[in-house]
DNA sequence: CGTCCACAGGAATGACGGGCGG
DNA sequence: CCGCCCGTCATTCCTGTGGACG
């Protein structure tokens, strides 16, 4: 048993202590406030584009590109619920489907998130891609609708699975006798067309939109909206509000993470019992997110992503090459009796540290040495330790011990 | 100026566990 | 229960290549 007045601090703090929040749910990047400041325009024009289906027409369709954080997935789901709305009072036939395509994955799962929406039961595997096509298209047509499709970060579906589905998806007017269907495409990346085939790319871009950056003003006017909702009157500074939306802006102004820095900077002064959120709250709010991502990340990578880092953390050098690593790691797999990788596979696997930002990796040419990746340690090697064992243990790892292994298997 | 290193990274293929319809 | 198809991870085989060296 230990000792109960600990706790007792901790809960007594946090029933009578300061509220700094009144609703935190509003920070989040997934709450739709009914106002969205500074896309006033782009609420007009989205609802122009898809007001015809008022009438029973079908709407032309939409292709919306724009960095993450500024309003691009809230605009749509804000118009497209009003939009939702209206139809019922009109007693027009309309629904829609927002499906995020990289949350999704699939083709297969897009499809069947798309054949549920029509109501219809599709098994999460077991039947071919064309096989769910064909029930959503049938299902559909069936209900004679006016179906509006959204696909969020398209982008990541295209980039590793091709254009299959949008292609199907713009053709799918011509064996449809009932019902229409309209799509909305959200990109992250702007230079998207460049991945498309062109006759997709253009049935599918009738309309264009696209929407800029916050910028530190309007970032700010975001925040104070939202912490009028969220935060209890006199618990936030001015100070804490203006390096929120710096910071954000600093970063392609995005308001989701301003809205991250403001919900974390609160937690993080309502821990400390403070009474109100300053801008030293928000400094260590930046700190505690990255170091909470990066953390995250590697406790989710699997066992052979943790011995290529580990490896790369063994050479301690300022820079390492492909083959020198795959040296080490496979020293490492042997010691641990685990299964060895080739060296294409730790080359994808390295790739991939380096989207996560967990590694740096460059291509580079060393003339008559070859040809070869420079791979960094992007994050401190602290953290390594913090994360894969505590200080000299990671030493011993090497020797192959049990904890490491353990360590792994959760 | 060609060679040739030490890989990069694409394509095809296979093993595997999950899950259906019949 | 079988046969089929799914997505994921991994292997095998492969062609491509920037630039220092000779």
């Amino acid at each position: 048993m230990g000792n109960p007045n600990i706790l007792d601090d901790v809960f007594e703090n946090f029933v009578n202590g300061v509220k700094l929040f009144k609703d935190r749910e509003v920070l989040r990047h997934d709450y739709l406030p009914d106002k969205l400041p500074h896309r006033e325009s782009q609420i007009r024009l989205l609802g122009c584009a898809v007001a015809p289906v008022l009438k029973d027409a079908r709407c032309s369709n939409i292709f919306i590109y724009g960095k993450t954080g500024t309003g691009k997935t809230a605009v749509t789901k804000y118009v497209l619920s009003h939009l939702e709305a209206k139809a019922k009072e009109y007693g027009a036939s309309v629904r829609f489907c927002y499906v995020n395509c990289r949350m999704t994955g699939t083709e297969y799962r897009i499809f069947a998130n798309l054949s549920q929406s029509v109501g219809l039961m599709i098994p999460f595997t077991g039947l071919s891609v064309g096989e769910v096509f064909d029930r959503f298209r049938a299902g559909l047509d069936a209900t004679k609708t006016l179906f509006i499709v959204v696909l969020d970060e398209v982008d990541a579906l295209i980039k590793d699975r091709g254009d299959g589905l949008l292609y199907e998806l713009t053709r799918i007017n011509e064996t449809l006798h009932k019902s229409r269907v309209s799509l909305i495409g959200i990109s992250n990346d702007l230079r998207l067309k460049e991945f498309l085939d062109p006759r997709v790319f253009s049935s599918l871009s009738e309309e264009e939109m696209i929407f800029r950056p916050y910028d530190a003003s309007e970032l700010r006017n975001i925040l104070h909206e939202r912490s009028k909702l969220s935060f209890n009157e006199g618990s936030l500074s001015e100070a804490a509000l203006n390096v929120c939306s710096a910071l954000a802006a600093a970063e392609h102004g995005d308001a989701r993470r301003a809205l991250d820095l403001l919900r974390v900077a609160g937690e993080v002064a309502e821990r400390q019992g403070a009474q109100i959120v300053t801008e030293d709250h928000v400094k260590e709010a930046e700190r505690n997110i990255e170091h909470n991502r990066v953390v995250e990340a590697l406790k989710n990578l699997t066992l052979h992503s943790k011995l290529v880092l580990l490896s790369v953390y063994h050479l301690n050098k300022s820079s390492v090459t492909t083959g020198e690593i795959y040296d080490v790691y496979d020293k490492i797999c042997s010691e641990l009796g685990a299964g060895l990788l080739t060296q294409r596979r730790l080359g994808t696997l390295v790739n991939e540290l380096d989207v996560m930002g967990l590694l740096n990796a460059k291509v580079v040419s060393m003339g008559r040495y070859g040809r070869t990746k420079k791979i960094r340690l992007e994050i401190p090697r602290t953290l390594i330790k913090e994360v894969f064992g505590s200080d000299d243990r990671i030493g011993l790892l090497v020797g192959g011990t049990q904890t490491f292994l353990s360590r792994n298997s959760s």
